[in-house]
RNA sequence: CGCGGGAUAGAGCAGUAGGUAGCUCGUCGGGCUCAUAACCCGAAGGUCACAGGUUCGAGUCCUGUUCCCGCUACCA
């Protein structure tokens, strides 16, 4: 392994000015990166860390067009919240651009340009359904209409939630557009197309067999599977007024895909960095001596595996990521984070909760992180990360080393007398750390390095423990200079060792040891001594503080609270439908049946093929259930059964009914039963 | 359905050249009292999701099954 590279260039996934930061985005990208970046800086290493924020697409236009206020108002908030937010946690860019900057711009459309000259794009004419009134092309999810498959009425345009088949918003029948709920109609239109397939090749070389066992399993697998899928042409272009203007002939009106010019922000944004510091930005894109590494969340892989490296290898002499390290998810209390549920840990609100306690977040997010698979961030668990690790780990064996040097030497660094063989060892074992930290760093193991940088101050306890200065001063006092000595290289060690992952605490124990200038990894990997006798000691102070129950307390009570708003928010009921004759309802026949017998039905996540007993005969239904009951759960039970219902193919099998259905707060099926009593066969009405 | 990831002590996780199952937290017992009731030592606790197979030997390889997550929504 080891750090052979010339420089690096560390991406962090662009966030999106959609909504502030929360802990997911913290524990799979920011957090991560900034350890790596601040443990390459450590080794004096050349690194850009590249950041900014990502303005574009449909749902800030969406949004923007609901709250009717103009995109560049919900971009500038969360564009400034982001900002602020990462600069408390620390988390230490070197630059932290916007796509909405006249530099992103104007790189973005050379891209375009260049890779449309070069005859790289591949346009074509499609008929997409318009929006009159809201005047714009409609995303397939902005299409409501009656699934053609199924018949349920409020299909989406690019699936059915009911039969679970995916669709395109043109096959939809009834088709409504969900802004204005006006009839969209069919219009033609021009896009750009990357053609994907023809990298396939490329793709397969480089990653599938070049990167094989350096890569996570999670990315590997995820660009296997898309690849052995057979990549397509994927357009690049998009009907909005949103976006940066497609730049070439016939692009009036279009703007570029915002994965086409996102994660070209990375490259804007360090030309605005290398601009600024008065640098050449061009090799940390475009040495073969440049190492380039994406840190993104896991459903980012297709577009910096796949897409992004297509635009790179298109437009030639850029180097490749040399490493995708994609986190998983980090769930909260057991439910998955959503922005639009407002379920999640909001960065800018912890910050302003826990003043002073920036560390511990970061902290708790490494030693947490979904580096493997999807984790759980509990604040039970973050109590405890912070209570019983860095308070009585780190920051007790800080405080027994300082505090015994005030007391036994008035805070000055005493002259170590004989050194024994334990000390020996310990002193030796100080130097293993930072080459054993720091591979766990490269392999991209925050959580292992987050760990092994404790056992540093585990080390220190056991010191302590074992060589009791605190007796040997009242039998042995001769000893106790060269144990003092030795304990407060550890905690010297350690003032620079936590730096990674504890910038601000990093500081203070600097503080505390009053050390002017960071100790180089370096240093501690070849030195005995790092911190001289003599050297006087700064005041003791507490490294971290305890948190007690009645803070987290209030955290869960703030979470439960949101949990019943979301209760309250989805029992919103649509609507009663317009009134219809008794002679409509008596078209319907309904009828009580009795499930006899229940399968899935293969192809498909959602179907039930059912076999129901009608009293007179035995019909074969299927029903989009399977994600509420399992086929066996179903057996023998009394439902209720539209039987005139024109029958209808759904994945092969004929359906001849429907089950009668409603739906609770979870979304969970619930039958529609008759009560005890009920016969099979007979008319309900 | 398919594709990808995951399933290992109460909790969170390690464990790929297949060879007596580890770490942290928690629990229990002991030690120590310099320290933020902190620290140190010891112990209990696992049929490594389930079922087959390959092998002298499998958490580790193969086959099948189950469950969770993602691929699919303004979210990493």
């Amino acid at each position: 392994m080891a750090l052979t590279a010339k420089r690096y260039t560390v991406t962090a996934a662009l966030p999106y000015t959609n909504g502030p930061i929360h802990i997911g985005h913290l524990a799979g990208v920011y957090v991560p990166a900034d350890i790596y970046v601040r443990y390459l800086r450590s080794q004096n290493k050349d690194v850009a860390f590249i950041c900014g924020s990502d303005e574009h697409g449909v749902a800030i236009s969406i949004r923007a067009k609901k709250e009717e206020v103009s995109p560049k108002e919900i971009i500038d908030k969360y564009d400034a919240m982001i900002r602020t937010s990462f600069d408390q946690l620390g988390i230490s860019f070197d630059n932290y651009s916007r796509t909405s900057a006249e530099i992103h711009h104007k790189t973005a459309a050379e891209f375009f340009k260049n890779m449309h000259v070069d005859g790289k794009f591949i346009e074509e004419t499609t008929e997409q359904l318009f929006d009159e009134e809201a005047q714009q092309f409609l995303a397939d999810r902005f299409v409501t209409g009656t699934c053609p498959k199924c018949d349920h009425p409020e299909a989406y345009g690019d699936q059915c939630e009911q039969c679970g088949s995916s669709l395109s918003a043109t096959e939809l029948i009834n088709p409504k557009s969900t802004l204005s709920g006006s009839v969209p109609q069919l219009k033609a239109t021009k896009h750009w197309f990357l053609p994907l397939d023809q990298y396939e090749g490329f793709i397969r070389e480089w990653i599938l067999e070049g990167h094989k066992n350096d890569w996570k399993p999670n990315v590997y697998g995820q660009v296997k599977s898309w690849v052995d899928d057979g990549l397509k042409p994927r357009a690049v272009t998009r009907d909005l007024d949103w976006g940066i203007p497609v730049p070439v002939a016939g692009g009036e009106g279009k703007v570029l895909y915002v994965w086409f010019d996102a994660p070209i922000g990375y490259i804007s944004s360090t030309k605005e960095w290398a601009a600024r510091e008065g640098k050449d930005w061009e090799p940390y894109w475009k040495d073969k001596d440049t190492e380039l590494v994406h840190f993104i969340g896991k459903d980012n892989i297709v577009f910096h595996c796949i897409i992004f490296p297509a635009i790179l290898k298109a437009s030639k002499e850029y180097i490749l990521p040399k490493n995708v390290p994609a986190n998983e998810f980090l769930n909260l209390e057991g439910n998955k984070i959503s922005t639009s549920k407002n379920w999640a840990v909001w960065l800018h609100e912890y910050l302003e909760e826990f003043p002073g306690q920036e560390d511990v977040l970061r902290y708790v997010l490494t030693a947490n992180a979904p580096e493997t698979k999807d984790n759980d961030f509990t604040w039970k668990d973050f109590q405890t990360r912070n209570n019983s690790e860095l308070v009585a780990i780190f920051g007790n064996f800080i405080n027994r080393a300082v505090v015994l040097t005030h007391k036994y030497y008035s805070g000055q660094v005493p002259q170590s007398g004989q050194i024994l063989s334990q000390d020996q060892a310990v002193l030796d074992e100080i130097k293993c750390f930072p080459s054993r930290v720091g591979k766990s760093i490269e392999k991209y193991r925050f959580r292992e390095a987050s760990q092994e940088m404790l056992n540093l101050a585990r080390l220190g306890n056991k010191y302590l423990a074992d060589e009791e200065p605190w007796k040997r001063i009242k039998d042995q006092p001769e000893r106790v200079p060269t144990i003092m000595h030795v304990a407060l290289q550890i905690a010297a060690a350690l003032s620079s060792i936590c730096e990674p992952f504890l910038p601000h605490s990093a500081q203070k124990l600097r503080g505390i040891l009053n050390i002017d200038s960071p100790l180089t990894w370096e240093t501690i990997a070849n030195e005995s001594t790092l911190l001289k006798a003599q050297h006087i000691i700064g005041e003791q102070t507490l490294l971290f503080s305890k948190i007690e129950d009645d803070v987290i307390a209030k955290q869960l009570e703030k979470l439960s609270k949101k949990k019943e708003e979301n209760e309250q928010q989805e029992v919103e009921l649509p609507p009663i439908k317009e009134t219809i004759t008794f002679d409509d309802f008596s078209k319907l026949d309904l009828r009580v049946g009795t499930i006899t017998a229940a399968e899935k039905v293969k192809k498909a996540k959602k179907l039930l093929q059912l076999q129901v007993e009608l009293g007179n005969e035995t019909r074969t239904i299927v029903s989009g259930i399977a994600e509420s009951f399992s086929p066996e759960k179903v057996v023998g039970q009394q439902v209720t059964v539209l039987t005139n219902l024109a029958p209808r193919t759904i994945r092969g099998v004929e359906s001849q009914g429907m089950l009668l259905m409603s739906e609770n707060t979870e979304g969970k099926m619930v039958f529609i039963s008759p009560d005890k009593g009920g016969e099979n066969g007979f008319l309900i009405h």
